[in-house]
DNA sequence: ACAGCCATTTACAACGTTGAAGCAACGTTG
DNA sequence: CAACGTTGCTTCAACGTTGTAAATGGCTGT
């Protein structure tokens, strides 16, 4: 198998501990040996063995991202730029998928299978703040995405409230006077809904607009599509999707009953997932700043690895921009209503 | 911290071995000692230390999966099908993105940012087998999706070749005659570019009809977009496009002409991704066993991990299924054109 | 009675790493 | 020139686990 220190030692004529030091650049090694003791390490190709480095001091250079689905195109998105913003500070990405299942998200704030990572940043859907707080594990903690009130732990998310306020706002400037939203939940206690469709509700309240809510209980396009089937005999002019995947179903379901977008429906999402750029028609969604939310998860993250564990949890907001595309402005689609913290 | 083996050695009063037998379920153990050592396992909510476990067996239980993009459907979807099939055998899953440059496809391969993983499954784009043949690290590795001609590690991925042919044969099967292949690349010695076009030529060739060839640098919409305004000069009457992102591409650029589809022109995908199953029209295309493409990677890594290195390497093709949708077939879409191996 | 066997349990070493402590050589300071 | 701090390196121990070898004691067969 691989070299080890002592192999790399015996080689360069020194002791172990002084190959440990090259290797972790303590300064005082001298520049002979430490030329000597590189040479030995690339000769053999060494790698430091992550068990023992583990075993003997806890830290891993591992953290855990745990996300509900891979395959969420949103989840896929920033995952992309969370192991960038984590390679950046030389951190290696192990990625759990939790279903958004309770169970799941217990067994990975209880520890990532056993194995241990320095940090974990969970986007949770399922757990609440009291069992949040309970947990008796201490490894590092970072919430994405998701509010959990008064929760313990730091928390990065865009400010969903005002970003489905700001949707609302664009369709009833638009002249829709009968808005639906697409998206509510039964069973989440914290997930992004609540937010969502507070803000959307405001919204409607400040107009005196009535409300429609239609509910699903995942977020995808088989749901967004069954959901609007139902919705369409409430003859909406316009529908918010909790997130573009909702969206893109629920536009081929407003298409094969043969109603025109935006002329007879208007549909907003929310996400900025690349399929809804490219869409017939291209999607009029929130677009968070994916690669900040992520560089401040991995930047909150590293503070709470090395700094102390007893600081107040932080709540960060993110950026997003209202993009607004042709499932609501129609041909002339296609632009950014500035941006917005 | 966790209780050790020794914290309950203690409790129970008995030997730390003892107490790893009983934890591993060793045969002579008797009754009574075995009742007072899980009493005390339990009363201290004993987990084993992995980095421990794994230090002293030499393994880590941590593999890695090397892909150009996480944020390409394609392989977020797979990514969720190996993580989901490790987890099977207890092996955590890293991932590293290579953005299908050949500097970091050396790098992946010469070790996974120095750290130690049991296995590499690699999704390789720019590296050739030459190149694979020399490598010197010795961690057990599995190619994915990805033909190296007589490469030196096992491989696992559809019969590429058959399935564009396949795919063609569809086309023509349906009367068209001038088929176009997006999705060609200049720079890729051993990407899926050459054999999907490998199998588009052949049929062609047998049916006497003539070529023509778009190519792409990336596998993105964006350039399926814009390599199909170029094509439209042609006036083909079909395109097979090399994945899916391409043809979803495709698709906007052709409606966004005034062209209908497939009446005007059908499109063809390949992988199956799920924006194809909701796109309007929706998309027909190569459907690769996903799971099975991920069960069989990990299974070929683990008998590489668990046996020995030097058996010869092994091809292993996964089944796919042509699915026809409303992209070649128009209203009547929707169907499998039936297993395929 | 004694050897031989078995079940049960133990002590010890080792996996690869790093913190703590220590030692020798050197330069600086009073 | 003695005392002291710094640099450069080493030795030792320990993290939690399990394989190996060996100790203990009871039972069997002669």
């Amino acid at each position: 198998m691989g070299a080890s220190l002592r192999d790399v030692a015996r080689l360069a004529g020194v002791s172990v501990k002084t190959v440990s030091n090259v290797v972790n650049g303590y300064a005082h090694v001298s520049p002979a040996t430490r030329a000597k003791v590189e040479h030995a390490l690339s000769q053999l190709d060494y790698r430091p063995n992550l068990s023992a480095r583990n075993l003997r001091q806890g830290r891993t250079g591992v953290i855990a991202l745990a996300l509900p689905e891979l395959d969420a195109p949103y989840f896929a998105e920033l995952s992309r730029f969370i192991i960038d913003a984590a390679a950046e500070v030389g951190w290696l990405v192990i990625i759990e998928q939790t279903g958004g299942s309770l169970d799941r998200e217990r067994q990975v704030l209880d520890g990532v299978r056993r194995h241990r990572v320095d940090g974990l940043i969970l986007s949770p859907i399922a757990i609440g703040a009291d069992e949040l707080a309970a947990r008796t594990d201490d490894t590092a903690l970072v919430l994405l995405g998701e509010r959990i009130h008064g929760g313990p732990a730091d928390h990065v998310a865009v400010d969903n409230v005002r970003a489905a306020r700001d949707v609302t706002e664009h369709l009833i400037g638009l002249g829709r006077r009968r808005i639906a939203a697409l998206g509510a939940q039964d069973n989440s206690i914290s997930g992004t809904a609540p937010p969502r469709l507070a803000g959307y509700r405001e919204s409607l309240a400040a107009h005196a607009l009535p409300e429609t809510v239609a509910k699903v209980d995942r977020y995808r396009r088989a749901e967004g599509a069954a959901a609007m089937a139902a919705l369409l005999e409430a003859r909406p002019d316009a529908v918010f999707c909790f997130n573009d995947l909702l969206a893109l179903g629920a536009i081929r379901t407003i298409l094969a009953a043969g109603l025109r977008i935006p002329e007879d429906v208007a549909v907003a999402g929310f996400d900025d997932i690349e399929d809804g750029r490219f869409s017939t028609p291209t999607l009029t969604t929130v677009a968070p700043d994916k690669a900040q939310l992520a560089g401040i998860a991995v930047d909150l993250l590293k503070q709470r690895i090395e700094g102390r564990t007893d600081r107040p949890p932080r709540e960060v907001h993110a950026t997003y921009r209202l993009m607004t595309r042709e499932s609501t402005l129609g041909g002339r689609g296609g632009g950014a209503a500035g941006d917005l913290a």
